[in-house]
DNA sequence: TTGTATGCGTTATCAG
DNA sequence: CTGATAACGCATACAA
């Protein structure tokens, strides 16, 4: 129904490859002559000719496109993520489709497997998968990939935060907080973020609580709720191993007297307005996505100089609340 | 490179056609003998078949594939949208693409241009574009489409909250705690929801002051400053077009001993924490994933009865300071 | 400078 | 039950 490149022919008198080649303009349109490439242009406009793309991509294997797979992007910090991302590709002339598995592993392999069979010319990818063997069942070994936030083993073109350092600066301020006994509220413990900062700051203090759930705002409150059932006394800090399940324990706990600390990975919205005690190890999101492109695009153009990859360094970022504690305990 | 149906048809000493039915399953696929069937099936299995997308789609005009395309999906308003109308849509064996016009004028054009060219049965749409003539000049008239947020007049197939209701609820309750004068702060003019809640406002109140830009978070911080310059009193409330704003404004301000009432559209994440007075009109966001999809789902299937504008209620939510301030002042 | 012919991987029509 | 064969819309190698 839309007008092809044949009915562009027909209507012009000349042939399909004469209209392509006026329509794909560059060097190539040079070599058709004024007078034709200007009856061509007018006829496209006249008609209102739209390429198709599925017949474009068919025949050039190149969609310039590029799918941003993650886990929740009702979570604020895939939100911001995926905008900066967006913003770098589309400079370097790609458009981005972005793709929720919802942390849904299903709904993952259906993404994995049905984006590379639509023909994108690369994929950025926050994986559930854990391992390159399980990851390559999905999808083709030679797409363009880049594992954004998780790093599997194995795949060098990967960009995330030093774990060791972004845990590392969170225990060291709660050390120097006095804390000792920490409850911990923790992602799915099959994600190697979520595991990983559980165990970095298991190694560091006495859990004497531990809920995991899906890592929303939920799986936050419920764990307050199993934290308040099992003993009066609540420790001195409660970790979260990201800012949704922070957000969760926040909402629920801000009522008690004396609320112990909240130390949690990424940032917390207003925290400095908020009247207990916060601790944040907040990832450096436009350098993660930043690195995401860059490490991307060498892929793209067939280059593919020894991809390394990237680990991007994180701070720790108390609020007021927390500073005034810690002066007021001084 | 990746194996193709002749690639099957080869191995198995069928044809093309036999292949593709055997692969189609369904009922097509029980007209093939159980044997060949079994053989086909198992060849597809060894050799890791995986469909052309890009060559079903040209074929067939089908992609399962829907588009949301929406102004800036690092609010999370946006992600927690989407990501219900992606469940909702993935209920019935579609996918979804999420892009991102960034409030850039351009980038939306693109991006409508190129969606349908695709090849995506249907798009789902938070318009910059604000006339229905202006929209079609880059989409085709016959594309399923619902638009979201923000009507668009002679577009039937949409879903928005009432404004008049979302504004007047908030104005009702900014005047029973004796507000009389607000500053505005406001996205950008040509986006109507920003214009209308405006003048809803300007309507009841005495507006000192108005700042206007993107509707991101860093405008709401400039009016703060911006305001402080001009007069020292400030007004009873600000008054903010969206959340982020509304965040952006609370961030500077709540330093200040005293603030005015934040009055905002859309949620404001822990609101009952934040130690001033905020009242939010909130919109029912689950319920406008849901009726996007619906009023999605009898187009793609054809059936198109007579869709009507959906429009959902919404509520006002005051955080606990400002009951608290209530309860003072009576 | 332009036209003809071929193929991208599928599905669908038409025979047999 | 199965196999040729023709599109789908585009890009390109090859001719002219």
């Amino acid at each position: 129904m839309p007008p092809t490149l044949v009915d562009i022919a027909k209507r012009t008198n000349t042939s399909v490859s004469t209209v392509s080649r006026v329509l794909a303009g560059g060097a190539v349109a040079q070599r058709i002559s004024a007078e034709t490439r200007a009856r061509v242009t007018a006829a496209a406009k006249a008609m209102g000719y739209r390429p198709n793309l599925l017949a474009r991509g068919l025949r050039t294997r190149k969609s310039n496109t590029i799918a941003l797979l993650v886990t929740d992007f009702a979570n604020p910090w895939y939100g911001q993520i995926a905008s900066l991302v967006e913003e770098g590709l589309h400079r370097h002339g790609y458009s981005m489709m972005l793709c929720n598995s919802g942390e849904d592993p299903v709904r993952e392999a259906e993404y994995l497997q049905m984006l590379p069979q639509k023909g994108i010319d690369g994929m950025i990818l926050v994986p559930l998968v854990r391992t390159r063997r399980a990851l390559h069942e999905f999808i083709p070994p030679d797409l363009p990939l880049v594992i954004l936030d998780r790093p599997i083993s194995g795949i060098s073109a990967s960009v995330s935060s030093d774990e060791e350092q972004l845990a590392g600066i969170l225990c060291d301020t709660l050390l120097r907080a006095s804390v000792r006994e920490v409850a911990l509220v923790t992602g799915p413990s099959t994600i190697v973020t979520h595991r990983r900062r559980g165990e970095i700051v298991s190694r560091g203090f006495h859990v004497v609580a531990r809920h995991e759930g899906p890592a929303r705002i939920e799986t936050g409150r419920q764990a307050f709720i199993k934290f308040g059932e099992g003993r009066h006394a609540l420790p001195d800090a409660i970790v979260c191993t990201n800012n949704f399940l922070g957000q969760g324990v926040i909402e629920t706990i801000a009522q008690i007297e004396r609320p112990p600390i909240i130390a949690c990975f990424d940032e917390i919205p207003m925290m400095h307005l908020l009247p207990l005690p916060i601790v944040c190890s907040i990832q450096d999101i436009p350098m993660l996505a930043d690195a995401a492109v860059n490490l991307l695009l060498p892929q793209l153009t067939g280059e593919s100089p020894r991809l390394q990859p990237v680990i991007v360094p994180a701070r720790a970022v108390t609020n007021r609340a927390f500073q005034t504690r810690q002066s007021i305990r001084a």
